[in-house]
DNA sequence: CATGAATGAGGTTTCATTCAT
DNA sequence: TATGAATGAAACCTCATTCAT
């Protein structure tokens, strides 16, 4: 159901020209900007294509309907912060566990750091627009990534369970997007990422001795956030 | 600022008369219910009316707009989450610190859990409705209620300082949003909670010890999530 | 048809105990009020009751519809208005014209600028209450008042005609909507005056000697203004 | 702060093609329309639409606002009103006092006269919609047209002064007004006609000899009448 | 291909009026 | 008689989407 979902959301033509290209581009940023000049409520099509500098018609060319064109702006954001992670992960393999985990999770907290405003405004438009499959595929790819990574671990032969490292990743997020949405200041998130490599660390020391291993049937992919 | 913007939403008129009080309720209640089986996008004011078997003319009497009914029901239900954690760290007090922790968690969690349907109906409404200030009010509440149970550890001299606090939450919510909002089934739930004990215990201990103390200036209201 | 269309306004019913008729001294004086407080739009009854002290039951008790309340104010105001000059046509009897000019154009001046926020509250409500009915019964009278004086006039044996009576009442009170409405100065009110006597003395002085007779079946009544 | 006030009734968007020139035109055209067989009361924003034959929606496109769409259309009527009466006072220069008078009221009355229903129906909207700021500055410029001609008098050395010029505008105004609003006959209208310029004569003349000079400061363009 | 004028269903909010208490 | 809760028609305005040019 939730794949079928996305169908419906498929850009209705592949820009095969440089200037489709260009145009598809400056819709997706004016998108953003208005998402952030303006608010939800204010987000129309018409705006956005005024703010991308083409008609209303142009865009309706490009994309479907107007959920379409949100569903794009957030899937092309959560794709860049997942490749951010995954590089990550691939870059810390073959360590210690600590130094691993400090990482990924700074690297997590720096992606967000550097696009802070556009995660704050998607982060509004996300449940309107499907967004929680969007969610699940790349923390399911996250986890993944992680899980991999873990398993070279220098220090460790067990590794936490999926779970837990969903665990983790939502509770990152969580921390995150808190942080993100109340503006705090460089200081505040400096102090955020240390706090935050701390606070997955210790916890994946306790994961990896010993909570109980999950049972069966837990279906991993319904846990997600971002 | 973020006090006057709360005034914009008060009630317009209290209710004197017994059919009054019944009136409010029902559309407060039926608010919830509009939103739970029709979504964000078609929770209008005509169909909470329509559903709490009154005119549109009387939700006006009551509420001044849309957005003040909203928040309204975002209070209400804060409100109730907010008094179940601070009655847990009430009771929790004079406790090792692990035993504390696990309460308090226990509590949040079981809480969101029980009204579960709420939350996730609440998470999609907050950010148009000014969620962000009352989210941070509570969220307050909450850290110094934790932080008095703290004090009366019977087995540590210092305890975590608010920044850490803080934190815990923010992750916590964090966590619990993602499950709530993918719809965890039971199983879920009781693994969530347990391993959300012990990511709150093991960060505690973690900064307990030794965490940087946060610097002069950093400011904890800012960072708030539910 | 416009006699007719009056009745519609007559009070509810005749307020006889000495509370009742305080009431409604109240609900018309809160009109006042609220009209200049808050501008046409934001009349409404329920307004007017606050105002007042009542509730909006009770405003409903003496007056049929709103229309009925707008109307027995304004015509408070113009029988209070209409009385003044009356009496000044009166007290101005058997002097000569200039004089009896100067004393009519200020008692209508004066009474004017006394009740300047009233008037200008009135001219807006006038149109959409049937005002006008209103406004050409007293313009009537106030011509036949000042025809009846200016007949005793010690210095002329020919009196303007209705006509050129009708006429001057009209510019007076034309001239004296403007001003009100712009919120003149009272320095600029003193200057007004003046220059109103001058202009209607001048008038009346070259219609008593000569312009064309009105001819027969031009009606006077339907040439109103206050 | 007048100067504002008009800026937000600016029209929303300057039509390009021929076609949208011909859509601005017709819900101009359908507001009087709908003015004059409905009333101000049953004024509304579907009601112009349909009667031009286009939907709200279009008529949103070109107008912010109902007041700004009531604005341009008591604009352009106050604007073909004061261009005749500068046309009029342009080619009366240099001849004598009475002469000039007689030609100016002669075209204020007719042009009154020609468009009596539109000027009926947009008496009632203005105040509503900021006509007066619109009507002050109108008042302005036929009384600068007025003056500027009187100065080229072949018979008086001294003019009247601006403020007996701006009496002789309202008063003329008044008179027109309510003669309009009471709806006189043909002759009646001849009749004004004639009286009208009896009045404006004997007051300029009186004006011109005698009537003590305005102090300074009085402020001429708060007098306003139209 | 791009444009932008046109659409109209539907949302929010107001307010004159009624009537059970 | 006074109250004020309830009503619901109707107003204003928005915006996703289409289609002739």
């Amino acid at each position: 159901m939730a794949a079928n979902a996305l169908v419906a959301f498929e850009p209705r033509k592949t820009p095969v020209q440089a200037r489709a290209t260009v145009t598809v581009e400056a819709i997706s940023e004016a998108t953003v900007q208005v998402l952030l000049s303006q608010g939800t409520q204010r987000l129309t099509t018409t705006r956005v294509a005024d703010r991308a500098g083409v008609s209303v018609g142009t865009l309706y060319q490009y994309f479907p309907n107007k959920q379409s064109l949100l569903f794009a702006v957030l899937e092309g954001h959560l794709e860049r912060m997942t490749k951010e992670v995954e590089d990550a992960c691939e870059h810390a393999r073959h360590k210690p566990l600590t130094e691993m985990i400090k990482e990924v999770v700074e690297a997590f907290v720096n992606a967000k750091i550097a696009r802070a405003d556009i995660s704050v405004a998607l982060y509004k438009i996300a449940p309107d627009v499907g967004g929680l499959a969007l969610v699940k595929r790349v923390t399911q790819r996250m986890r993944k990534a992680i899980a991999r990574m873990l398993e070279s671990a220098t220090d460790t032969k067990t590794s936490p369970d999926e779970f837990a490292i969903q665990m983790m990743l939502v509770a990152m997020s969580g921390a995150m997007r808190s942080v993100l949405e109340t503006g705090g200041s460089p200081a505040m998130m400096r102090k955020l990422r240390e706090h935050l490599v701390v606070l997955c660390q210790s916890y994946m020391a306790a994961a990896t001795i010993g909570v109980p291993k999950a049972r069966e049937g837990t279906n991993l992919k319904r846990m997600a956030q971002l």
